[in-house]
DNA sequence: GCGTGTCAAGAGCGGCGCTCTCGATTTAGT
DNA sequence: ACTAAATCGAGAGCGCCGCTCTTGACACGC
């Protein structure tokens, strides 16, 4: 990378970042699929050929859109579980902070959770920032069930076939939680993005618009679905006074 | 409409089929957004001006298609609620109807549920369409309980503020049904959207995916959610006896 | 100081949505 | 049956778009 060697070198830096700053405030305006390499040129007063030498198509632009989306994203995510000591209030933190980005920034929004844009193929460049909202919750649940703040989920189901190597996946992240959580955890995640989706895109007018009140009460549903009561639960087979121990 | 009156009727009549046809095998092959109207008049033989007898502009043509997919999508909730009898039976019906759907016509379901296109605005024309899923699970709900086969959910919340409003909006379509289930509903309903968007997004890849499954496993888990037990509540207190009174 | 690599600029390719005009044909009213 | 109006496909053309290639100027490292 070289950052700031030379003149040509920091220019360089400088003239990418204007330009993903310009593509972001165009993305904002009118959409992924309205950015264009050449409004984008214009407005920084140069000649549209010359974006070709810092980014080399449109899809490694939208690239490093997505990137900064996800990582702006997961960023917000991080914070407000950082804010919260109480594993279930951080818990309903981080999806109040994933909602509200998604209101403030609806076309970023669209690039990573909306659908895919056009012959565009996500590299592999994008996987790691795209779990790091994820990883926030799982590592809330890990945390959750260290402090014995998990209540057992008794009449939930165990998984079974496929689901159980699958659960293991995540198992590696929140280590100790039980799977019947780490499923019910993946079914809040998917409820979570399903209703900020369909808030964001129209779906809920006529019914639950303006949400704000849905959505808290879906997030608390939720919350003790996974069995995020908020108090320590009394008697936690796994790991009987955890609580205590730290 | 005055359909098939006169030869030029039906030639246009036919026509803007074959144009609509053409449109959903483009879009099928390569997304809402690379959909080209000089392309349908290329495989149609015709001239691209030609086309704008038959749809005023390319925003034109999507609404027909979005609105064909609400068709198509409603049509075969509806069908699926219709061959079960039981009503947990046919609200899991009813949902892997929608999610095989989606993953048969992945794109003709962006269109519906992914992020709007661009500088689209949906007309007022798509509404109803858009609502018959909702309006079938809703249904479903409603026969559940006049048969006395919603659980009570007493430890569920009961809805407070503006929520009472909007799930007001909701009992008129499923009569008698507890503003606790319907809340529940919505978000049963959120959960899935939001599940097979994940899946055909590729949010899934590398934990849940493939999601079969998990798909299965969170229905069950959600039907149990909105009280659907499958077997008749004992306790209906709402309308005790209601499943001998029919 | 001089070759080398990097740069912005310009022209140009094919494709896009969309508009307008122009004859040909079909329809509808008398 | 004749004519005026409506509708049709075709064609040319407008201003966009992503992207490529070439050219000449500039800054860099030796």
């Amino acid at each position: 990378m070289n950052a700031g060697r030379t003149a040509r070198d920091r220019a360089r830096a400088e003239l990418t970042r204007e330009i993903k700053d310009a593509a972001r405030r165009q993305l904002a305006v009118e959409g992924a699929e309205r950015l264009s390499l050449r409004a984008i040129s214009r407005e920084l007063g140069m000649v549209s050929s010359a974006l070709y030498r810092y980014f080399p198509s449109r899809d490694e632009l939208l690239t490093a859109l997505i990137i900064d989306a996800y990582d702006a994203l997961g960023a917000e995510a991080e914070a407000a579980a950082r804010d919260e000591e109480n594993p279930r209030e951080a818990w309903l933190a981080v999806c109040h902070a994933v909602r509200d980005w998604a209101r403030k920034h609806p076309h970023e929004y669209s690039l990573i959770y909306g659908s895919p844009v056009a012959g565009y193929q996500a590299p592999e460049s994008t996987i790691q920032p795209a779990s790091r909202v994820a990883v926030v919750l799982l590592g809330l649940l890990g945390r959750a069930y260290s402090e014995g703040m998990l209540a057992p989920l008794d009449e939930a189901p165990e998984p079974t076939g496929l689901l159980v190597e699958q659960v293991a996946t995540l198992a590696a992240i929140a280590p100790g939680v039980p799977a019947k959580v780490l499923i019910r955890a993946v079914i809040a995640w998917t409820q979570l993005f399903g209703m900020i989706s369909f808030e964001l895109y129209g779906q809920l007018v006529g019914t639950m618009d303006p949400a704000d009140e849905f959505f808290a009460h879906a997030l608390a549903q939720m919350a003790d679905f996974l069995g995020l009561g908020g108090r320590p639960a009394l008697t936690n087979p796994a790991d009987p006074g955890a609580a205590a121990s730290l």
